[in-house]
DNA sequence: TTGTTTCCCATCAAATCCCATGTTATCCCA
DNA sequence: TGGGATAACATGGGATTTGATGGGAAACAA
């Protein structure tokens, strides 16, 4: 599971290191790296390991053949997505068409979200945590069907 | 079941022992030691569990994949959480940013809260159960009415 | 060639492990 | 039931490993 939020550096290159908890996740699969694809609902970048994707594809693949709404997901996510392989140090190359998308300038934010991560550009993220952490407190009991009490670990 | 109240303290490397019986709470699954995260309601830590985590994540898939609260709990909760290892003496590691939300200055109470439990600073703790006993105290018609377990004892 | 990408090695900081020690709680036995 | 022995827990400091990062050489493509 992907969780808590790391800031690393890109350099000149492109290259940023994945963190360490993260490359634990994809690990083990046939494809040591992982897959990342430009949001279509924002500045910055959306991925995962390649299990990920095979999901979104068993759920697009339920939708009709010629659905507006598959082949918008399709190329939105299929088409823009690129696997993006580890270094020996665990790094990582980013597009430079995936650094403009995000912003990102120097520095790169990971966000973990469970299955999934984002990647933006600290300035950008801080603002958008406000705002969740904000939205998270004033709609905790959106979360109230709660778990059951006394099931513990 | 994480029950009772404890105090331990917090040295300069921000290592603190979780109580022993918290530990075979957790203790047995896949994942040796405990998720913690700052509160998004207060200056204290939530934690638990990998197992809780899993429950929280299981509420919030079951919610639209573009629903703004979604969003916003997955960044509130997810991306805030980090999972703490023990080590060999059944200690964690707070990042310096937890131990600062918290207000921890050498000493970390421990409150069990069933499935979960929170981590404050003893000061904060203190005053935080004196209000809660003066609101309960202030208001014991309507708790009458609705008698919830777990209330600050 | 010329620019780009991939691979490899060096370095530094930070997280992790390991061992030693005090203190408290628990057990055992007379 | 008292007291000593034993084990469990909490804590402190130092050593070691891991992780992140920077630069450069080699392979590749235009």
């Amino acid at each position: 599971m992907f969780l808590s939020t790391t800031i690393n550096g890109v350099d000149a290159k492109g290259r940023v290191s994945v963190p360490a908890d993260f490359r634990a996740v994809v690990g083990g699969g046939a494809f040591d790296g992982i897959v990342v694809w430009p949001s279509f609902d924002g500045r910055y970048l959306e991925g995962g390991g390649q299990a990920l994707l095979e999901r979104y594809q068993a759920l697009i693949e339920e939708m009709d053949p010629y659905d507006d709404a598959r082949i918008a997901f399709e190329r939105a996510i299929f088409g823009a997505a690129r696997p993006l392989s580890f270094d020996a140090n665990g790094r990582v190359t980013l597009p430079r068409e995936f650094i403009d998308h995000a912003g990102l300038e120097g520095k790169a934010t990971f966000v973990g979200l469970g299955s999934r991560f984002e990647i933006w550009s600290p300035d950008t993220y801080e603002a958008h945590k406000a705002d969740a952490q904000t939205f998270a407190r004033d709609n905790k009991r959106a979360l109230k069907l709660a778990p059951r009490p006394g099931g513990a670990s």
